[in-house]
DNA sequence: TATGTATACATTGTATACAATAAAAGGCGG
DNA sequence: CCGCCTTTTATTGTATACAATGTATACATA
């Protein structure tokens, strides 16, 4: 099935993600159809899928919007917080010399951009660097879970912008769970991903703090 | 959108998680139609909510089914270690007080059913345990992740049989957690949450030992 | 005015026809 | 006999027609 590369799926659930799509707007089937040209099939199947992921709800009259709250994002750190981790230790006692070498080409890379304060590139490799953990995990289960998460707080960290003080710092946890990882040090890469996600997350706070009080 | 409840989507993901369809077999939409007696639409609809669960995997020459291996058990009962405890501490923090008598309700027939030792009825009342404190935990990101888990590894927990030894213990546990929950103790909910899902998977690996030496 | 009921309308659910695709089979020249 | 090209065939992807559903509205009646 590739609907599951599903464009009418992919292109809805990046503008609900981004906001392109007001949360009050109320969409239909039909007005999906419009939007992105395709007949009422494929959006159905676009449709099917954000439910499941709870992006949107259909009520019999129209689909609502759902989209992620701030609250969401809370929860999704406190989950990240416990399990990220858990990709980082399987990686370690299990992950191939290729998945290896692939981490520390992205980190390399970070390091490159960000004496070059490159912040588009250092968002691409941030992703690159957390994907390749996930599929090294050679957890199916994790790899669901945590790039459905990733997905969702991706766009929600591009409207946070990202300072240039918290890529480099966070650029240099990613080298410490490397080094880690490498050296087959499961329990100290599960330890050090917990602290780099909370770090993480202790700034998106930082972030939205300042933000409330501008508004 | 219904088609949540679809019926089909049901159905086969009952019987793929139950080995009622052998994974050699290879389906197709057309198969899954003939199954069920149903039109392509709401087969297809149906497989592609279980290949985004990961159940099957089409391959563009007809569809494969995955299901859930001892591996994925493995997987899904180290993630379920590290949150399900914290779905206790939401419960504990922000729960209502109907939420918390309809758990105490739960316990009360647990302890009840397990004195007339009725497995059926454990298993039943162990799911809606679970599903309690999913839906009072208030994170819609926490109740689509664990409920998706705790389906999957429900059939095989049938399979696997329930000693009675073991839910008497589960039982005595959920009681802990229970009393932690409505105390309003959320850090104590979650670390006892913990150990409990951390039994019940000690639980799994001792029968899986012990069937491996029946074959 | 309040309430029940019929009807119209918007929307979703299902079936099916047709198009596109890509793997397998078969044939042809080397 | 082998490799390449064509043809066939199984399967999926898309569009659309029609059925079912449920909600709002208008109207009749108490």
């Amino acid at each position: 099935m590739k609907t599951l590369e599903n464009e009418v799926y992919q292109k809805l659930e990046a503008d609900i993600l981004s906001g392109k799509i007001d949360k009050s707007e109320t969409l239909s089937e039909i007005k999906v159809c419009e939007r992105y040209g395709v007949s009422r099939t494929p959006a159905r199947e676009a449709l099917l899928l954000l439910e499941k992921e709870g992006l949107v709800l259909s009520t019999g009259r129209g689909i609502k919007i759902v989209g992620i709250s701030d609250k969401d994002i809370d929860d999704i750190y406190a989950i990240r917080m416990r399990i990220e981790g858990l990709a980082s230790r399987f990686m370690a006692q299990k992950g191939s010399v290729s998945d290896i070498k692939a981490l520390s080409e992205a980190v390399a890379l970070q390091e490159f951009y960000v004496s070059k304060n490159d912040a588009q590139k250092l968002r691409e490799l941030d992703t690159t660097f957390h994907e390749i953990v996930y599929r090294a995990s050679g957890s199916k289960i994790l790899i669901g879970t945590l790039s459905t998460f990733h997905k969702q707080i991706c766009v929600y960290r591009e409207r946070s912008l990202v300072s240039a003080e918290r890529s480099g710092k966070s650029v240099a946890e990613h080298k410490q769970i490397l080094q880690a990882i490498s050296s087959g040090n499961g329990e100290l890469a599960e330890k050090l991903t917990y602290d780099h996600v909370k770090n993480a997350y202790e700034h998106i706070l930082k972030m939205r703090k300042a933000n409330d009080r501008e508004n």
